[in-house]
DNA sequence: GCAAAAGTGTTACCCTTACACCCATGA
DNA sequence: TCATGGGTGTAAGGGTAACACTTTTGC
């Protein structure tokens, strides 16, 4: 019978609507292996409790960040590259905006990476990146990850730069502002965006029960 | 630190053309606990290797299944139930057509239950399923899952009537099949069914690569 | 008044839906 | 010849996609 170490990765995704980009949370690591290489928040489960829970403390543990989603990616088996041992390694992820994540929650040793601009990551951390951007690109349409990356209130032309950014297409305005005018769950406020130099534009917010009743399965 | 022992649990759907029914693929438990009881076939992880490649030899020593592809649905953790350890449960899922099944492959302990005629299962095992079978219809018109289901050629009439099981709806037939015709890689031969006892129908076949094309993610 | 982004309608085309009858086969 | 499931076309309506200009604001 084999016993194994179970780690946890944490693959946080970000979008910062300032700048338009996808975002990509990593730490430098404090502990060898791979001591001070830029890496994804992880650590041993070291309790029995949900692995989600472990996740969620090991990344405010790690990059303060606390308060958001988790959800389980897959396990991956990662044989041989410490000691001898079997370790498993149970990837989570978050989809968030980035803004929203308070500066003071900002640890000395994490840092926002352009997901273009990753740098070379140990162990198979880079394969559990591309997974959950695809796992992203393909839930997309079906489960509420998109306004997880803008704040409470935004704009349309938020939410369109988000779809042109992820899917690096481009979207005709008047078309996606129409199909959003149909989507009961995006609710228009009776609100403007303020500090704005230009004309400012109505907000919306993400309605989630009436989502949830668009989208349930059958 | 925690060590676990790693189990994996099989969680096969099969579908019967002849009876147009789902099924689902369960052993009697050889062992304690709840030896005796209908359960998903399982096992724990002995030796280091891919999760996948244990998840297959435990499917073929427990049912005698063998060459089908697995999946992996998710990690769950089962706290307590057994001794005092923790134990991590692996979920691997396999789609296949119950006919292409050899009966010589099918072992004493295992059999195929309709997918709503489960006996009471042990564990989470019950939750599972219903991950499976929701993974499968979320998953169903972006994966090619249902073709596993059919024998390598089949009838239009065949794919249908997976649908409208699956979804317990009703499709039109004209509109099913003016909708198969534009899809590429369902590929019509050159070939009729064979031993029926009414009008025989055309046989198709799925192409894999055209497939892949035409889903691919941008 | 100018720069910059917000906001708006119409048309053509395509895809979806609804609907009913003839065909080929084995018994 | 009959029973059974296989196979076909058309028209109406809804949704998608392509297209350019006006509005509002800060400076």
């Amino acid at each position: 019978m084999i016993y194994s170490k179970i780690a946890i990765d944490c693959v946080v995704i970000g979008y910062s609507v300032q700048e338009n980009r996808f975002k990509i949370l990593l730490i430098q690591r404090n502990n060898e292996p791979q001591k001070g290489a830029w890496a994804l928040p992880g650590g041993f489960v070291k309790q029995t409790e949900e692995f989600e829970t472990t996740a969620k403390h090991i990344l405010k543990k790690e990059t303060g960040i606390r308060n958001i989603f988790m959800d389980q990616l897959k396990a991956y088996s990662l044989t041989g590259c410490e000691d001898a041992d079997r370790i498993i390694s149970i990837a989570f992820f978050s989809i968030i905006n980035m803004e929203k994540v308070k500066s003071d929650e900002a640890e000395q040793y994490s840092k926002w990476f352009d997901l273009h601009k990753i740098p070379k990551l140990p162990f198979d951390h880079k394969n559990k990146v591309k997974d959950t951007v695809d796992y992203l690109k393909m839930h997309v349409n079906t489960q509420p990850y998109l306004f997880k990356l803008l704040p409470a209130k935004f704009t349309l032309n938020q939410l369109q730069r988000i779809y042109e950014c992820l899917f690096n297409v481009s979207i005709d305005n008047r078309n996606f502002r129409k199909k959003a005018k149909q989507m009961a769950y995006i609710e228009k406020l009776d609100e403007l965006e303020v500090n704005t130099s230009r004309r400012p534009a109505y907000l919306y917010k993400f309605n989630p029960s009436k989502y949830k009743q668009a989208f349930k399965l059958f």
